[in-house]
DNA sequence: AAGTGATCCAACCGCTGGCTA
DNA sequence: TTAGCCAGCGGTTGGATCACT
């Protein structure tokens, strides 16, 4: 029910966005704010649809975001918290700050599943995971993209016991604090639980758990004055009313060689 | 140099749930 | 309670680019 159109596509613009779009987009959300987006592109003067306006912002324009060169540290968080918590793009980027689910989501189907399948491969009796066989040959190293990994982590990775990729049904993460998160409910025991009303694998109990877990980042993220990040005061996120640091950078990331045991620690914990 | 196939990733699509009248 | 709007999510597609022959 109620599910509206996404655009009329009748005199709209598609595909690949001009640099003139972007700065119109990008110009109008920075003196208006983000929202609106279905009434956006008409006052931004764009020929676009809301939903492609949305999407080009948050995984291409939006300020923070990183590009390309996924650390090897940042590669083994979503190949572990992708055990825990499934296809949930989105609480995975929350989790990598300054990445978008869509990246994230793309660097999974095309890197990181053929890193699972080699290491899968002497495991016949496990699944083949690769969506789609014709996309699993050999492997290519855009600028954009890391180098490949030394091969002695290849064969650690192949030796290492197969991590188990739990699929649950992709879901809607209802308003979380990777997004636009109230901690309220969560403090008073309330949860909204639209996923409720599945009965739900341990896992995706977790997982949902998860969505109303307010994350102690200040101390997984022991943030020096200088850490504030790429973009100063950008470089936080508000989260209902939350604040939640964003590394800078890479460099953040593998200075604390524990965190991502922390992190990872955290969910198995709530499992 | 040209042709072909593989790969990547930006963008699109369809669905879901929250909110509101 | 119902219906419509909206934003957000994950899955999928297709054009651009790269690598190989």
């Amino acid at each position: 029910m109620g599910r509206s159109p996404c655009c009329s596509k009748v005199g709209l613009r598609r595909g690949p966005w001009s640099t003139k779009e972007d700065s119109l987009l990008a110009n109008f959300i920075q003196q208006n704010g983000e929202g609106q987006w279905r009434s956006l592109p008409k006052k931004a003067g764009l020929l676009r649809c809301g939903k492609s306006c949305r999407l080009r912002w948050m995984n291409y324009l939006r300020p923070g975001i990183k590009r390309g060169n996924i650390s090897e540290d940042e590669e083994d968080l979503i190949v572990r918290l992708h055990g825990l918590l499934g296809n949930r793009w989105s609480l995975i980027a929350g989790r990598l700050p300054g990445r978008t689910d869509n990246e994230i989501k793309n660097y999974w189907n095309t890197h990181l599943l053929k890193k699972l399948n080699a290491a899968a491969a002497p495991h016949k009796d496990l699944p083949n995971l690769a969506p789609n066989p014709k996309r699993s040959k050999k492997t290519k190293q855009s600028n954009a993209t890391p180098p490949p990994p030394p091969p002695a982590k290849e064969a650690e990775a192949a030796s290492a016991p197969m991590i188990k990729v739990c699929v649950p049904k992709a879901i809607r993460v209802s308003p979380s604090f990777s997004r636009s998160s109230s901690y309220d409910s969560l403090a008073s025991g309330a949860s909204n639980s639209d996923s409720g009303s599945g009965s739900g694998s341990a896992p995706e109990k977790a997982a949902e758990k998860l969505a109303f877990m307010p994350v102690a980042w200040p101390s997984i993220f022991e943030l020096d004055e200088g850490d504030y990040g790429v973009c100063g005061a950008d470089d936080y996120f508000l989260n209902g009313g939350y604040i939640l640091p964003v590394l800078n950078h890479s460099d953040s990331i593998s200075s604390d060689v524990n965190m991502l045991e922390k992190v990872y620690d955290e969910y198995l914990q709530l499992l």
